[in-house]
DNA sequence: AGCACGCCGACT
DNA sequence: GTCGGCGTGCTC
């Protein structure tokens, strides 16, 4: 994204308020170390403030500390122990800092830092980047799993001090030992008597544990602790989780593969080749129409990097992380770790652990499996790398695509960026000479592109449901020819809306102000915003009218309409309401590959990745449902995701056809989707943004402030906007403050301010400090820096 | 974030 | 005279 190059461009981003030291401060080894003695770490607490503190590490500690271990400190007046990682460590304290206000530091909580310097830096950047303190960056960078050290757990074990050992071996221990005791005294001087629990001594000596306890408090033997490993502890739970993924022999073993490229991917490869073989940042967009064999290209790149003894990280939009995409992954690398969004704690803790120590080849995951701590990473590659999902939505609100494009510039390493619809973000990045374009335009076995076909609602006469008689008898035609069809309606539920004839109102969630969704099968309302459900109200909840009008079309619908018109062939809903078990979207798209359902609708889940040779149609129920949102990027989106779900046809022998249903038709993004044209779309899309400074030609940051009282909201970021506007350069846009297009969710009233800038830097300056005016109680603000949803 | 310090109104 | 309001600032 434009500002991680505005970044590599000269202006660093420093995390607000932290004071940059000169690195003299860490002094020479032939400076004395002060007084006290021991050493002096910089650590950074998650709290909201963002000041790394320096505290003093005693000596019996200092072996144990480097960064990017975790410690306890002391925090505060009342000195209670808080956690943070250790940043740095020097002889000396900083300068201007009074030596008697630095307090010790308590413990050291990992024997192994949990990251490496580059990933200190990358943190230090997001922190700096996306306006939060580095401490919240650095907890998103290491997994809760991790820092509870999930798995394992502190164990109890016998030891016997060193004279009462020599005591026992010489014989003169025994007289004054009891039978049984003598027993116990036996088995831990064994050779192999070194970690053995309470039980184990009692079970092996055949004796109570009363008999421990009596040693114990004698001094003959004494306790240690210790925490178990993961491996250790695996040990005494035999039935646990999976092994790691590292470990496991993948089904079928990878096979050297037959390198079939085709020209144009050969020449996409040759394009990388430079950047795969040498060492340093090299940015590349890889802008492949839907068909091209983008991952082939990856593949082949990861394995020279893999052959260089490097390991590859792969992020993919969660969705893709299907089993298709895993098997072929598993399929080409030995040593592969997938990190899906659902793994538990101890999973992923051991995950990390065999990234850490150098297991794992190719990391293959969602967003945050840009921080997998791989040793020597060699090339990142961001799959679909225009997908919204890369954006987390809580703090740090990091994109995952620019994260990847910094940490390969720390790394200096090369980072593959692909899509067949890149976001114009990327786009201008590659106009601008920052990113290597390389073109696939072309699909493989030079099979055409689909025809598309529009078909205009607004002509369409006696639509009764959501097929146009076009569509219908498009896919009965495919349906007797023996393909398969894809229909795509993004929206779930039966019913879109229930309005009341008399009075015009619409019936909505209770606790958002969203438009309640009807679902038949459950015979409920519910509330896409929270979910939410409430009953179907018997007359109008306004004016107590007795007849509601239910209306718009969704997925379950859809899937009715379909069951009537085509009775005679299987047809399959895929949505997050048929698809919620774990296993049956696997399950479906197994039985849509086998043949055995024919039409597969279903909302974006099926428009993007698919690869299934026989669809011959695909249809787009209603091209315009993100069409008209109050988002910059409403028409960026709908190209995106009409441009490929097209792309989910015509990809075996025979061609196939789209059918494009829409009010819109003449609108850019539905045209230009139709005849598979980025360029043209981007051409007149780039002008409309650049006039209102919005991305990729402004800089937008979004404070959004929510809470229960709406008057409260309203007037704090009023307060806020005004004070923000006094202190603004001239060169901030300020969009706002207004309430925000979803004005309440779960009982919370929102209204936020967009600020836009063609630069970064004025807003950072503006942003650093939003302490004053402070938010009132039960007020939460949050900042978005590249906000990826406007609602 | 917590938590203390600090400087102006209505109370014993 | 004091208790307590929440604005401001600090946390090594």
């Amino acid at each position: 994204m434009s500002v991680v190059n505005q970044d590599q461009d000269g202006e660093d981003a420093r995390p607000r308020g932290r004071t940059v030291r000169p690195p003299s401060w860490f002094g020479g080894e032939d400076e004395a170390p002060a007084a006290r003695g021991g050493m002096f770490v910089e650590v950074v607490v998650n709290r909201a403030f963002d000041q790394a503190l320096t505290y003093h590490a005693p000596r019996k500690l200092v072996a144990g500390i480097r960064p990017g271990v975790r410690v306890r400190v002391p925090l505060g007046k009342r000195g209670g122990l808080v956690t943070g990682y250790c940043v740095s460590i020097g002889l000396l304290p900083p300068e201007g800092l009074d030596p008697a206000r630095i307090k010790d530091v308590a413990e050291v909580l990992d024997a192994v830092p949990l990251i490496d310097a580059r990933m200190l830096e990358l943190t230090r950047w997001m922190a700096g980047y996306y306006l939060c303190s580095w401490g919240q960056a650095l907890d998103a960078v290491v997994p809760a799993g991790v820092r509870k050290q999930a798995g394992t757990r502190i164990g109890t074990f016998l030891t016997v001090p060193e004279d009462a050992r020599r005591a026992w071996l010489d014989g003169s221990l025994e007289k004054t030992l009891t039978a049984k005791q003598a027993a116990v005294l036996d088995v831990l001087c064994q050779p192999d008597g070194g970690m053995l629990t309470v039980s184990d001594v009692c079970r092996r000596a055949r004796c109570g544990s009363g008999v421990v306890d009596g040693l114990r408090k004698d001094g003959v033997i004494h306790t240690v602790k210790r925490r178990l490993s993961l491996e250790d502890s695996r040990k005494e739970e035999p039935d646990d989780a999976p092994p790691p993924a590292s470990a496991e022999s993948p089904t079928p073993p990878p096979t050297k593969p037959k390198l079939l490229l085709t020209p144009e991917q050969q020449k996409g490869l040759d394009a990388l080749a430079p950047a795969l073989q040498g060492d340093g940042f090299a940015p590349f967009l890889i802008f492949g129409v839907t068909g091209s064999g983008k991952t082939e290209v990856y593949l082949s790149a990861i394995e020279q990097v893999v052959a260089r003894g490097r390991e590859a990280i792969v992020l993919v939009p969660e969705i893709s992380l299907t089993p298709q995409t895993i098997r072929r992954f598993r399929r080409r690398f030995k040593k592969v770790a997938v990190l899906h969004s659902h793994l538990s704690d101890v999973e992923r803790h051991r995950h990390w652990r065999s990234i850490a120590q150098g297991e794992v080849d190719v990391v293959v995951g969602a967003r945050s499996a840009i921080f997998a701590p791989t040793r020597r990473l060699g090339l990142i590659v961001v799959d679909e790398e225009h997908e919204s999902t890369f954006k987390q939505e809580s703090v740090p609100r990091y994109h995952a695509r620019d994260v990847a494009v910094k940490r390969a510039q720390l790394e200096g390493v090369p980072v593959l960026l692909g899509s067949a619809t890149p976001s114009l973000e990327s786009w201008a990045n590659a106009e601008r000479g920052r990113y290597v374009k390389v073109d696939m335009p072309s699909r493989v076995e030079g099979r055409p592109m689909p025809a598309v076909e529009l078909i205009d609602l607004r002509h369409e006469k006696n639509m009764t449901g959501g097929l146009s008689d076009s569509l219908r008898n498009a896919m009965h035609q495919a349906l007797d020819d023996g393909g398969q069809v894809i229909l795509l309606l993004n929206r779930r539920g039966y019913n879109t809306f229930v309005i009341c004839p008399k009075c015009g109102d619409v019936v909505k969630c209770r606790h958002c102000d969203v438009a309640a969704t009807f679902h038949k099968g459950r015979r409920l309302l519910i509330c896409h915003m929270c979910d939410a459900e409430r009953a179907c109200p018997p007359a109008c909840p306004s004016c107590n009218a007795a007849v509601l009008h239910y209306g718009g079309i969704g997925t379950e619908r859809l899937e009715r309409e379909v069951l009537m018109e085509f009775p005679f062939h299987a047809a399959r809903r895929m949505d997050s309401d048929t698809m919620r078990r774990h296993g049956s979207h696997e399950e479906a798209l197994a039985a849509f590959k086998a043949g055995d359902v024919r039409i597969l609708l279903g909302t974006q889940m099926i428009a993007k990745g698919l690869d299934f040779p026989n669809v011959t149609l695909v249809g787009v129920v209603d091209a315009d449902v993100a069409l008209h949102l109050p988002d910059f990027r409403a028409a960026e989106r709908t190209f995106q995701l009409v441009a490929q779900v097209a792309g989910r046809t015509g990809r075996g022998d025979r061609p196939g056809r789209v059918f494009v249903q829409t009010y819109s038709p003449e609108s850019p993004a539905i045209l230009h989707a139709a005849r598979h044209d980025y360029e043209s779309f981007v051409t007149q899309e780039l002008p409309q943004r650049a006039g209102g400074l919005a991305s990729p030609y402004g800089r937008i940051v979004r404070l959004v402030a929510r809470g229960r009282d709406e008057g409260r909201v309203k007037g704090y970021l009023d307060e806020l906007a005004a004070t923000l506007r006094a202190r603004a350069e001239a060169s901030v846009r300020f969009l706002g403050p207004c309430p925000a297009p979803v004005l309440k969710i779960k009982e919370e009233f929102r209204f936020h301010l967009q600020l836009r800038c063609a630069t970064a830097p004025p807003l950072r300056a503006l942003l650093r400090d939003l302490s004053s005016p402070p938010a009132p109680p039960k007020v939460e603000l949050a900042v978005d820096v590249d906000p990826v949803s406007m609602l």
